[in-house]
DNA sequence: ATGAAAGCGCTAACAA
DNA sequence: TTGTTAGCGCTTTCAT
């Protein structure tokens, strides 16, 4: 086996309390120089490398943070874990993946099992609205924090994108087009992210004195491909005489291109379709598609700097971040059809 | 604080080394099943979590699995992580994941870190052919598996998609359909996917009875959208009359997409395109790419398995799994111009 | 500035 | 079957 604190002490002539103090930068300063430099050169021979287990169950600290996505296999979370990883990386510390697949009870089983791994604190991407996790966390008082989702009700920080900035954005967009019939494909309401944008695209017809009659909205089951297409048909079904569809999502977006290719019409001469996240690939698909632009990677670093700040300092306060999001104009909106 | 084993000994009136063997399943048959009873209740009503620290402290096993990738964000190795974590909680390893963005010394340093952390065992999706990291583990006997890269220098286990015959199904597909001047985008000749598939490229055309010199090959530096552009701009500067392009992988041929629309080429009219992986997203773009499905979550999970069947019983030999690999034929491809 | 020693929570070897 | 005890490798308090 490798060497122990032990070892490096014997070969260095010192006992390991000394080792430990002149290896350790922050209790270097109560050693002799000469003496830690001794004890530096007897670890660098013998290829000393502590050992953090032995560390964590002495300081209660594992240096070692959760994360819980829905599914890292979305596009839209894979940026997210990089930013958190990439930054706690450098901060010193490693992280634990859980995946959800959005059901409560995996959610709830994966945080349990983090927790028994003793991480130092959580960052949840897969909270839903009023999740009891989320109440059970700040209960037990375990450093958490809130990515790409939100809770209003519990004081967690918590770090997304502008929702309602975005949809401002995609329906002004839409309207100096010259679109007045434009539907809405809202996310999960168990989301914060399919609520706020819901309702702010429902704030935003009145804003622009449109019809709300002409201005439909119908919620996706979850943010994915085929319930972007299950809703386009409800839609087009009751409401064919709208001109413009803002998802929720960019997935539900490609749901409805699905859709509306299977009606025959195109996207954007007969139907504008706007999204919202810009996930890698979605220039790629044709038309390709104007939607919201949002800096997942840096809402991830965000988080885990939130996170590790609040480990530094647990006096700290909590804090959410809103990060700006912009509309990326491609090709998957024209002014309707005359 | 949380109760230790100690409290739960006292509550249960039994003594350390008792409690601790009714919790453990392994030896939970060394004790009176009463006392096992008593204990387990004990535990209950305090809410008892082992710590898993103090045990790996003492067992040197942390049930922790390292897994290193180029880059979570990369479409294949999502999925390929996926995998590789539903299999290892199942197992109840938790897994610790790192991104070395394909650089050498990046990779070094992760794999350090990790092995720092006392990982069981290390999954490796990033490694390059000889790549001196997998030496360095095989030599220190530390438990390794490849996976979507193959090693066939060390004695390490692995698994991957059969790289060979997705190219020869690949090749037929545009032999069959009427082609005769084929290029390939070849991948990194640091990777063993790279050189497999451009090997076999090769062969195919003596197979064939191909003419060589219609059927260039040009490299791509990396597996990235722009490399396929440039390498397609090589090639038809230098090769006008290509009539299908077989990229080593579904980025280059995006990357191939793009600098076939800049000329104003039509894929498939003009050109026909295929890739390799079958990445999510791929039948969404322009026109829907014709490729080669790996099941890069299979791989992942298989990778899992084999490391954890290991973990089990060391004296387990090595083993290579080759995942078989299927041609999905969509709208990129078709017979060449008259 | 350094030494000595206790102990984090658990497992396992040994005793009874 | 259960009790006792010695650590795993490290940090940290208390002496010196």
């Amino acid at each position: 086996m490798s060497a122990t604190l032990r070892d490096v002490a014997r070969a260095a002539g010192v006992h390991v309390g000394t080792a430990s103090r002149a290896l350790n930068p922050e209790t270097v300063g109560m050693v002799n120089s000469v003496t830690a430099k001794r004890v530096r050169d007897a670890a660098d021979r013998l290829g000393y490398v502590p050992n953090p287990i032995a560390r964590s169950l002495k300081t209660n600290r594992t240096l070692t943070l959760g994360a819980v996505v829905p599914d890292i296999t979305n596009p839209v979370f894979a940026p997210i874990i990089r930013g958190i990883e990439d930054v706690a990386a450098a901060a010193g510390y490693n992280v634990l993946i859980a995946n959800t697949d959005d059901e409560p009870r995996r959610e709830q089983e994966q945080v349990a099992s983090l927790r028994a791994r003793q991480v130092d604190g959580l960052i949840l991407a897969s909270a839903r609205l009023d999740d009891p996790v989320v109440s059970a966390l700040s209960a037990a008082e375990v450093p958490t924090v809130l990515v790409n989702r939100v809770e209003p009700e519990h004081p967690v920080s918590s770090v997304a994108g502008d929702d309602a900035g975005g949809i401002r954005q995609g329906f002004r967009h839409l309207y100096d087009l010259g679109h007045r019939r434009i539907a809405h494909i809202a996310g999960p309401s168990s989301t914060s992210t399919g609520v706020t944008r819901r309702r702010t695209f429902r704030l935003e017809i009145g804003e622009f004195g449109l019809n709300p009659a002409q201005c439909p909205v119908v919620e996706a089951e979850a943010y994915r491909v085929e319930a972007g297409s299950e809703c386009t048909a409800t839609l087009l079904d009751a409401h064919p005489g709208v001109t413009a569809v803002m998802a929720a999502n960019d997935l539900l977006a490609i749901g409805c291109y699905e859709e509306l290719a299977g009606r025959g019409l195109s996207c954007p001469a007969d139907i504008s379709v706007v999204g919202f996240n810009d996930m890698p690939f979605v220039d790629k698909v044709w038309p390709p598609l104007t939607t919201i632009h949002v800096r997942h990677y840096d809402a991830g670093a965000e988080a885990a700097r939130l996170m590790i700040d609040r480990l530094r300092d647990p006096s700290l306060p909590c804090k959410s971040v809103l990060l700006p999001v912009s509309l990326v104009v491609r090709g998957s909106t024209a002014p309707p059809a005359a």
